[in-house]
Formats: C-alpha cells, sequence, structure tokens
DNA sequence: CTGTGTGCAAACATTTTGCAAGCAG
DNA sequence: CTGCTTGCAAAATGTTTGCACACAG
C-alpha cells in the first residue's frame, strides 16, 4: 500500500470512498468538505477550529460541529487522521498523510514542530521489550520555548 | 536540596508546610489527608478515584471534589505532583516523589509501568536544540500490551 | 425506498468558579 | 479578627448521544 503521505487530493479521496463504501457508510458533502479542509491546511486544528474554518469555506453547507467530531473520529479510526491529546484542554487532529513523527510545542505560542527520530523509536521498542510489553503506539511530546519567543524577551 | 523522592512523610509534610507557610496559604486537615492519601498509595490516581479513598479514610472531613482538584493543582504547581493526560478522559496523578521517569501504559488493563531512559533524554536535548527550543519539559507515554494480557488471550 | 447522515438540543464527563459560611493563624 | 479555605451548586469546557428530518445509494 502506498504510503499515506505521498498521496495527491484525488487519490487521498478515493482511499476515502474506499473506506466509506467497505463499511457502508455514504460520501457526503460534509465529509469531503472536511477532509479537503484539512488537506488543504497542513495545520494541527482542535475540533472547534477546523469546524469554524469548514464554516467559512463551505458556508452553504452548513455543517455542525457534531459531524466535524463524528468525521474527525471516523478519520482517525481508519487511520486517515491522528490526534494529540493536550491535557484537559481537548485533542487536536492532523491528517495522517505524514510519516511518523512527534511533536515539539513551545509553551510560549503554541507553535507545533514535527521531528522524528529512528534512535529513539528503537530504544523504545528495546524498553518496552524488556518489560514484557508489546507496543502499540507511543506518544512523545517535547515542551519548550522556540527561537522566536526567546528573542522577544 | 534533598530529591524528593528520599522524602519520609513527616519530610514531604514539612516540604508542604513550608511551601504553604511561604504563599500564605493554611495547613488544614483536608490538605493533609489528600497528601498523605497520596504518600500511602503510590499509585496513579484520577482526581474521582482519590477522593473517593479520601473520602473512605477520613470520613469526617467530609472532603469534597473540588478540594481534591484545588489541592492536586497546588501540588502540581509546587512541583509536588505530576499529572499525566490520557486524551478526553482527564488527568491521572502522582506524587512528584521519584525522580524523573516516564509512562508505559497496557492499553487492556490499564497498568501503569514507570521508566526512565537517560540515552532518549539526550537525544531530544539534541532534536530540541537542532529546532532552537530550548526544553522545558516532555512527556512521553508507551502504549502497549502487557505480558498478562497477551498471556489470557 | 432503505438506511445512513445531519443539525439541533440535550446529555455527559471533567474541571473551574461564585458564594456564604467556617476555620487557621 | 482577617482573609484564606471549604463544600455546594452552578458554570464552563469539550465531546457524545437521541431524535426527527434529509439525502445517498
Amino acid at each position: 500500500m502506498k504510503s499515506i503521505e505521498s498521496l495527491s487530493y484525488e487519490e487521498l479521496l478515493d482511499t476515502f470512498k474506499s473506506i466509506l463504501k467497505s463499511n457502508n457508510l455514504k460520501f457526503t458533502m460534509q465529509r469531503e468538505a472536511i477532509l479537503r479542509t484539512l488537506y488543504e491546511h497542513p495545520d494541527h486544528f482542535t475540533p472547534e477550529n477546523l469546524y469554524l474554518l469548514v464554516k467559512e469555506k463551505y458556508p452553504e453547507l452548513n455543517t455542525g460541529i457534531t459531524t466535524v467530531y463524528r468525521t474527525l473520529n471516523l478519520l482517525e479510526e481508519n487511520k486517515l487522521a491522528t490526534s494529540l491529546s493536550f491535557g484537559t484542554q481537548g485533542k487536536k487532529f492532523e491528517l495522517g498523510n505524514k510519516p511518523h513523527h512527534d511533536h515539539m510545542i513551545c509553551e510560549v505560542c503554541g507553535t507545533i514542530v514535527e521531528f522524528e527520530d529512528s534512535e529513539i523509536e528503537a530504544l523504545q521498542q528495546a524498553i518496552a521489550k524488556a518489560h514484557g510489553f508489546k507496543l502499540t503506539d507511543h506518544l512523545m511530546q517535547l515542551y519548550g520555548i522556540c527561537q522566536n519567543c526567546r528573542d522577544e524577551q
């Protein structure tokens, strides 16, 4: 299977459609609007932000926030999107069309930088093995202050 | 300063008292009950769980969940406790009387195993530096299935 | 047509806040 | 006494669910 990251929008859409079909779900305007918005903005969205943006871009669809939540959950269940947790303050989602990576978050401005480190991943596997765990997933978030925010002080 | 991990309960209590004093806060029965319960149970608590346990152990104090939340936040602000996030499902707290460590969580039974790896910490520092970040904290959680749960299947 | 999808409002779960009374210092 | 602390109830978040109507297949 082709890695999701390299898909054009058309291909991504096809993937989405076949997931829908194989689950007896329907392809709707709202679902497409949400997918397209995620695709066109490579940012990290809270459901709320995404909802506002979809409303702004496709006002005629009158998409409700309920549908945004439902669609994000659907995408996540089917590995087309991933979510990041931020304590009590909810989640942020991103399209899963990127290779695995982790996040570094600036505590001042909220900027999220993505990175990937295979050495760390290998060490994680080793640790899991040592404790008898079979890893299914992991979460790594580094918190700090970015160059920009430090310059401003 | 002595590392918090090695403190006896009496010493921990003194630390807590001096934090209270230096912030013009008061030492109350409820606050002590919460601290003592955390100390005596080296588990990871949700505010709700802790609230129930404190109520059970010190019913005469009639401690409200509001106070548990307020005290946990107070302890966390003063580095006597740390919280872990679990998506939308709230947080878990632990007394900060342990050296730095990360967590590995069994997705079946919810067991949390603590571990520490200085090699990973060093790599994280290097990554941050490469992106111009100054790290203040990090979060690493490995998700998987523990030996026990795999044996049962 | 059938059954899934939708928006709305209401329900939920978790955490925070306003308030009047209580108690530590 | 002063003013921080408490419990309660209410508010605030963030997310999910029930329902009647809409619409995809």
